[in-house]
DNA sequence: TTTTAAATGAATGCATACACAAATGCATAC
DNA sequence: GTATGCATTTGTGTATGCATTCATTTAAAA
């Protein structure tokens, strides 16, 4: 992840770079939820003019990442839990509808592999108590199961919608006392899958999103985080 | 629906207005799919510079109303019967939340009244044959039941969605054969969700969704239809 | 006549300037 | 010390201008 104006994007455009810098600082949590920023600031910072900041900014305000305030620049969204559940809700939504969709396309083992070594990564990073791996495995798996569902619309929802929760999604990943049930979860999940079982993969799934959700909110009340 | 840069709309920015403008015109099809418009000729029209025009367009661009081509300006994304299907199922399985969350907020006959209407209304379309007016019915039917679901966010994708998909909603209705079946399936949906019977309103939605879609699909190939 | 190269015009991406409005700072009055 | 009014500063929204690039047209060569 690049964290600034690369060099080796030289025929990216600059609105596209100050959209990505902008961007990857939001997930980074470099910029902070709330955390507030004026367009010449920015533009300082980018050493680019004001006018591809703004049109960075219009582009992260349509998905909901930021919000433009007159007189305050840019402000990171900042997530209440009430936020956090609606998109958690909108993301099972569409998961569910994307393992349908993929188990209806009958996936051979060579489609479902990537999905495989991401499901053993995760047991991997759990034998190991990595919680860095056992997070990038999981959005690997998550990421797979949106771009293979064969629905691009849908991946791109998906992939919205997950940035939008990604920072509040690490920083539950670390509060929560242990993944155990989740990493269980997922690989029941992915072997109903595997074996083609409809009903199995929707039971479960909902099972499982159901108990991630409930645990979230009673951790995000637990420590009474106002925003994330 | 103002065409124009209404009067009445002094306080709204200039990207405001030049993006409902373009929106509107996108949405009633005075510019139909695959139209294309250059910058300079967008501004010239709305008397603006054409600095909020590219603001206006980067915004519904995000939305994927238009795509923007260098040289070429703004181009109205057509849809392919393949985009039109995917879209699709990202609205049935949020529209599937949705029903699911109204549900759990066991509404009452008031709460419920609004929709309650639109089917009266869509029935009375119905008996006159006036398509026009089931379309209206229908359209405020979910706008409704994404609005009345308690989940802010999964109503702005289910808008967008349905945004994307409007024109082709339109085109659709008038070559489908009869609305009958459609008529009496959300009729029936929306009987068990006063009724608060979550099985029976996943049951029907589900089946309604996949006989309109399947409908959908062999119509636009029974027509031909390149886009829409 | 056809193909290739050069010229031209125009659209985009971006920088800069301007007008307006809101926020801030300072002075004064109570 | 606090409230109010006014002047100044500053940020946004927008218009305009400039540089670059690309598509089209024109001219030249084969």
């Amino acid at each position: 992840m690049n964290d600034s104006l690369a060099e080796n994007e030289v025929s990216l455009s600059r609105v596209e770079k100050v959209y990505r810098t902008i961007r990857n600082n939001i997930l980074s949590n470099q910029y902070p939820p709330g955390h507030q920023v004026l367009e010449p600031e920015l533009a300082r910072q980018l050493g680019v003019s004001r006018t591809p900041v703004r049109e960075a900014l219009i582009r992260l305000e349509a998905e909901k990442l930021i919000e433009l305030i007159p007189r305050r620049g840019m402000r990171v969204l900042p997530l209440v839990p009430k936020d956090y559940l609606q998109i958690s809700q909108a993301i099972s939504a569409l998961e569910e509808k994307a393992l349908h969709l993929l188990l209806s396309l009958n996936p051979g083992r060579d489609v479902l592999q990537p999905m495989a070594d991401a499901v053993r990564e995760m047991d991997e990073a759990m034998q190991t108590n990595d919680l860095v791996a056992w997070a990038e495995a999981d959005e690997k798996f998550h990421r797979l199961l949106a771009s293979l569902c064969g629905n691009e619309r849908l991946n791109l929802l998906l992939e919205m919608l997950r940035a939008q929760t990604y920072r509040a999604r690490l920083i539950l990943l670390k509060l929560r006392p242990n993944l155990e049930a989740s990493n269980q979860s997922q690989k029941e999940i992915f072997q109903a899958v595997v074996n083609g079982d409809v009903e199995a993969v929707e039971g479960l799934y909902r099972s499982h999103r159901q108990r991630v959700l409930s645990e979230a909110m009673a951790l995000l009340e637990k420590y009474s985080l106002p925003h994330i």
